[in-house]
DNA sequence: TGGATTTGACCGAA
DNA sequence: TTCGGTCAAATCCA
């Protein structure tokens, strides 16, 4: 099974879960409020327009590949075929750029270039664990000219070292947590809303990482909308210069591009 | 003080 | 020769 084929299926178990929440929640109407049965109807909702626009992304990205195939004087796209390569366009909401991206990995920055004909330098990760496990994941950040709240990620190779942040030192899991809880929050953000669903998107390793996260908290928790404001409280204070402070307004569910 | 980031230099591909 | 990618010394920061 593909990945993209995985990730829908994810999409579709955590609609199913959602909406035996909302089976539940119905059946028993006095240990639920109208507000809960909504935000579980509104995740609902959301996991099918993922499905949805995983499986359009699918279609087009064949469409795009043969395209490719025909246009041979691409240097840059040539470059980086040689390598296992997977890219991603991530956008956020608030301007706390410098902690987008927390994939759940832990990277160390270790160049920074101006690319020709951008207005933005690209910045140029690896994995922090490159010599101590001999992994070769890289991954180079830029922000779009485009869009300034969109960023253009590129994996490069991928992680053999098997670690996910919460296995360091810097393990945050709280703000794992608070990251889960901005994708519940998701409908709040107007600045995501009005992304068009391809600007959307989130590495398929970022999803693996979060899927247990993702199941683990609960939609119709009723005290979601306190939560929600502690960890506003909590993003603000986290430092924006640290890669590993955890993320802002990426909520977005989405599908890999790779 | 150790780890992370910055940034100019260097290298290879086209 | 140009440009993208990487290296490594300098610097920053908790």
């Amino acid at each position: 099974m593909l990945m993209e084929e995985k990730l829908v299926v994810k999409e579709l178990e955590q609609g199913k879960e959602l909406a035996n929440q909302l089976m539940n929640s119905l059946n028993n109407p006095s240990s639920s409020s109208k507000e809960s049965n909504e935000v579980l109807i509104s995740e609902i909702l959301h996991c099918f327009e993922n499905t949805i626009s995983m499986m359009m992304n699918r279609d087009k990205k064949k469409l795009k590949r043969s395209h490719e195939r025909s246009d041979q004087s691409n240097k840059k796209r040539r470059m980086l075929e040689k390598k296992k390569t997977e890219k991603v366009n991530i956008c956020i909401g608030s301007g706390q750029e410098g902690t987008l991206l927390d994939d759940g990995h832990c990277w160390r920055k270790y160049g920074q270039k101006d690319i020709h004909g951008s207005k933005n330098p690209r910045g140029y990760y690896r994995c922090t664990h490159k010599f101590t496990r001999g992994c070769l994941a890289v991954k180079q950040v830029q922000k779009s000219d485009t869009n300034p709240l969109c960023y253009e990620v590129k994996y490069v190779e991928s992680h053999t070292c098997d670690i996910t942040r919460s296995a360091t030192k810097h393990s945050l899991p709280v703000s794992e947590e608070a990251e889960q809880k901005l994708h519940d929050a998701k409908h709040s953000d107007d600045t995501v809303q009005h992304m068009k669903p391809e600007e959307l998107m989130l590495s398929i390793e970022d999803l693996d990482y979060k899927k247990d996260i993702f199941r683990t908290f609960s939609f119709s928790n009723p005290e979601m909308d306190d939560d929600f404001l502690e960890w506003k409280d909590l993003m603000a204070s986290l430092s924006p210069t640290t890669s590993e402070s955890g993320i802002t307004n990426v909520r977005v569910s989405c599908f890999a591009n790779g």
